[in-house]
DNA sequence: CATGAATGAGACTTCATTCAT
DNA sequence: CATGAATGAAGTCTCATTCAT
């Protein structure tokens, strides 16, 4: 689809360095339509995907003609690439950075604990920004290119983070004696299946602490009766 | 959009009745050149999704008229349904019966036991129809009201047989004390995104058996050292 | 811009080869409709230039819908193609091939006799397809790209016969002992000057044969006063 | 189209009065951005022509507001007959007046030293507006209004004079006795398709003397073996 | 005076669907 | 029954022009 090769095309750089310079490029010198713009936008792809949106219907609820939206995002992907990439800049650096020093530092003194404080952090997080999630989610699952750029990403960023606290609990004897890539694995499946299917699946605006721990339990203890587990 | 718009009006009555329906019009006078046609579809909505893939592609590579299509499937989303409700239909059913009967009583002495013969056939199931699988995933997620009534056709076919299941082991100490509510909640999160993220999110075409160990012990255990644990 | 970088794209390969297969694509099992579309465009793209020109206007001149136009030629630049190749096909080889051997051997005694033949070959030919003739000269003066394969073309099949004759005529003594390049330079600037003013600019339908006359004068003697010219 | 209808309209009068009218405004109170709009104007629509080429590109390289080329020009239409016109006034008062002064007075011999004096005149002319001639010569193709009116203005001002002189050979014998209607038929014609090939066509940036040369003796003698020719 | 955000008409193109053959 | 030409509504995008600041 022509569409989609414009994307790719558009996506032979470094994802990163993209985001960057989008989100600049973006978040600055917004106008007021601007902002309304995207905000119906964001509203839209969410529900109906960004394929199922069309642009006539954007101008029409942000109240703008078309060709504004056109002067200010060039192409319907651009436009889609200006929601997602801040998305994905602001999520995950600053998972790796502010993230797991005030996570991981903060009386932390179990696994427990850390996943804990992880869990709230992205959940309020994800929240807050529920709608652009529920876009990135369902466009990565089209934009394999995408998908692929945001799994580098992760791996240079995250993963190594992750394995630091893995392997000082490891070391502590309280984490199960596993290759790191297993757990990960495990780690990630439960903990992307929570955020999609809450926040996207059923669509939901809030999840109770109670959830929060009950997931946190099952990832230390699994379903198992802990007639001698710790909590 | 027209389309979907269609689609809603078509689904006013109930699904199941609509699965069955189709699948009987579907599974029995399926000429050659209907299944090449859906063949076709299943590979190009799996790989492109549904919006992105047209009528005129899909003859030409099937090899068809357009006029061929909707002389029998009337139209485009029909077509997706078609695809769609099968799967439903041998996903979930069999689900409710022949599997939990296969699984449940053949020396399922253990929740791990019935975990792992579920996974691998489920497994089996998937991979067998990954394509397919990953129509329904990608449509699920634009469309509520098909997502609502498969959540419904869940809630009434297949929890209670697992709520079975996990009352039997409660009452036997060898599963936690939680209510059934939210051990199914963790359950289904992690099960979902173990596929998802296998089988469309990676597009994997096979997992090791153990990969689903891991995982089945997961489920039980969690991640917690297992200075007492059972495995 | 678009639609030019795209013809670009499409002119990757060889022109001739393009020509052959566009020519015969288009030439054969062509309906009614798809007859009106080009006979109506050519008109167009001739009095207003395929810029000025809209596929709504063709398509409503054409009495059928814009559909049916991007059916048939997929882009509005296929639809130019469609019109300029077979033209410049049948005016480039044939100019080559049966004009040559027509004009140069029956009793062409001197070189005013062959040109005499060629304006006269050339003119009704043009005349036949004088809109197409002006759709291609206003056309190629915006495509940098198609000129230059048509000068190539030009080098490889007519230069090297205008060549010969040129020699032939030379050798009797009957023409100017000027190098070729500096004698076809002349010539084509004449000739090219005097279908373009008479059949572009000035949208003429016909020449006399008077005016063809005295332009074979003119291009053998030019203006000075022949107390020793042959006519 | 909405512009050339546009253009139409604003050509009701006589084109001179409106030539007269726009050298004036546009010569006099020219500011520097006014300039640089002009320029760029000229460099893109000798390149990419008047219909391809965006008031938007315009504007964005010669670093000033769309908005400012509007409050200077009016409509795009406008801009370009501030292009056009200047230009026209330029080549043909000129050509009428000074040129023919200059060229025929000083010892211009003969018909051949008229020639050479009125190539070099014009070649360097041309050259010097190489860009505008370009503009000029794409344009008229499309306008046949503004052709029509050149064509007038043609036999009014420049077409007496040349006669003027063709009769003053003529009655030292030194030209062809044919009508000077056909002579300046055939003159045009060979004048126009060298400047034309030369620096539209070739988009050439200089011709050398000989090729000059070359062309003035083609036009005295033709291409006949010169025993007899004065050269 | 200059700006550039905003406009809306209209450009090219796609596509699900229909229907005469 | 199958075909594929035809449709027309809707999609993305461009652009000359306007106007509040």
């Amino acid at each position: 689809m022509e569409t989609q090769r414009g994307s790719e095309v558009w996506l032979q750089n470094n994802l990163f360095d993209e985001i960057i310079a989008y989100a600049k490029e973006t978040s600055l010198k917004q106008s007021a339509k601007q902002k309304k713009i995207l905000e119906v936008a964001i509203d839209m792809f969410a529900k109906k995907g960004y394929s199922n949106t069309s642009t006539a219907e954007i101008a029409k609820r942000a109240e703008v003609s078309e060709g504004t939206i056109f002067k200010h995002y060039g192409t319907k992907d651009k436009m889609l690439f200006s929601i997602i990439f801040p998305f994905i800049k602001s999520a995950l650096p600053s998972l790796a950075n502010e993230v797991f020093r005030e996570i991981f530092t903060e009386k932390t003194a179990t696994f427990e604990d850390f996943l804990m404080a992880f869990f709230k952090n992205r959940t309020q997080f994800i929240i807050e920004n529920r709608q652009i999630f529920q876009v990135v989610v369902k466009e990565l699952i089209y934009r394999e290119e995408l998908r692929n750029e945001l799994l580098s990403l992760f791996q240079e960023n995250i993963t190594p983070r992750i394995n630091q606290v893995v392997d000082y609990f490891k070391a502590q004897g309280k984490l199960i004696q596993l290759p790191n890539e297993m757990i990960l694995k495990v780690l990630f499946t439960f903990i992307g299946g929570f955020f999609i299917s809450n926040f996207v699946w059923l669509n939901r605006s809030t999840v109770s602490d109670d959830e929060v721990k009950t997931a946190v339990r099952f990832v230390m203890h699994g379903l198992s009766s802990s007639n001698e587990g710790s909590e």
